[in-house]
DNA sequence: TATAACTTACTTGTATACAAGTGTCAATTC
DNA sequence: GAATTGACACTTGTATACAAGTAAGTTATA
């Protein structure tokens, strides 16, 4: 669903394009043309309006027919119900998983919370940080929807969580001091699940996710035209 | 993300092989060429390759460059999941709605929930019924939703809904036994989310979704072909 | 007869010409 | 001068010819 194994010269597009979206190098807004993105790579105008299509079904562009297409606005109104029910299912998910903890399998988390510290400790710049850290981020994340028996979890979030992390970029919460607070998150909440401790277990998850989000709104007004008005409708 | 306007044309073959394909007329593993898809419907193949690629995101075509585009084959464990999440989600949320509870608003689900009995009590055909029924159902859900101020949950699980969907087509869960199940579930649901009563609501949500995915297992035999065999991997 | 190589018919991928809709801007008209 | 009209440049939508890859069937060969 999310991830497509195409030929590889539209898949190469297609990667490029969605990377300048998630991070904001092609801003919200922004219009892209079907002719001047063929000259770009290269190539025609069909594995063009392939890649467009493809972006448009993730609802990272809008193509508005004989008008134009265009990066999609933030919608934070969506981000928010995203990351709702992330914190919905992971409740439910995580409990799952310590009630039914399998040690055998622990040493699987145990080097990927290794690897976030070592990235953390590297001395990567800060870009190429964050980017490791949200790379070890996911994988933490899937690893334990994969344990709980619920791998497919992880197909279903990864087709939303582009509108997510491009928010992220936004408010740049990828500094230091936020990686190191997430990766605390991961460390708490791993030890929660592992003794069985749901108080704390709920607690830290209900935060984990919401944490960042919610201090973010002063950084909002720098570009409001990022922005998607909400409707008032009715 | 899942609602499309696109060009009537390409519009309305889309909704039709995407129905097609829910109502198993187009069953699990059936081949679809682009050019006999055009001739079919009249038009070139370059907006076929469209249908196709929006029904490739969808999860219910699978295209292999250079072999042939087949419909997708049902994936338990994936609908297992789904139904999964939409507990998670909806336990939460319809909690959620409990405690804010807007008296105002009551009347938007009775209206509902009087229609799904009118179309019970209705004369119609079992197949007429039955998809008449699924609209209202969806309704259902989504107008809780979008009372909870979550309204972007429907467009979520409206995107992944489709492989559910064509799964209760093939055990025929929309006998009027099965109708009446669970409209009687969502008068209990709501009943439930209007007194408070967090114990009886829980208990309902958690029957509601899974009780027809398992008793159904009996019916796979029928068509083992239709469906994915699960991996082994590792 | 068995096997290997090749022809062939099929598939989707790509390039490109043309159709059709939209908005801007200038010329024309009142 | 203001409003209207129309030419034009731009966009995406569509049709179609060709490229390239796959698989099966056939033929030739050992």
């Amino acid at each position: 669903m999310a991830t497509k194994k195409k030929t590889s010269t539209s898949q190469v597009v297609y990667q490029d394009i969605r990377e300048k979206i998630l991070h904001l190098e092609l801003v919200p807004g922004a219009a892209l043309s079907e002719i001047e993105t063929a000259e770009k790579y290269h190539i025609s105008r069909t594995p063009v309006r392939d890649v467009f299509k493809a972006l448009e079904a993730e609802g990272l562009l809008e193509i508005k027919p004989h008008i134009g297409t265009f990066v999609s606005l933030i919608d934070l109104d969506m981000i928010s119900d995203i990351l709702y029910m992330r914190e919905a299912v992971e409740q439910a998910l995580f409990k799952d998983l310590a009630a039914a903890h399998d040690k055998s399998q622990e040493y699987r988390i145990q080097l990927i919370l290794e690897e976030q510290k070592q990235i953390i400790d590297s001395d990567l710049s800060p870009e190429e940080m964050s980017r490791a850290f949200i790379i070890a981020d996911n994988r933490f994340h899937h690893t334990l929807y994969e344990m709980a028996g619920k791998k497919h979890v992880t197909t279903f979030f990864g087709a939303i969580k582009a509108q997510y992390e491009r928010f992220r970029t936004f408010i740049n919460m990828n500094g230091k001091a936020d990686l190191i607070r997430l990766y605390n998150d991961h460390v708490a909440i791993w030890k929660a699940i592992c003794s069985q401790d749901y108080d704390a277990l709920r607690t830290r998850i209900s935060h984990h996710l919401y944490d960042g989000f919610n201090a973010s709104a002063s950084e909002l007004h720098k570009h409001p035209e990022y922005f998607k008005i909400p409707e008032k409708n009715d």
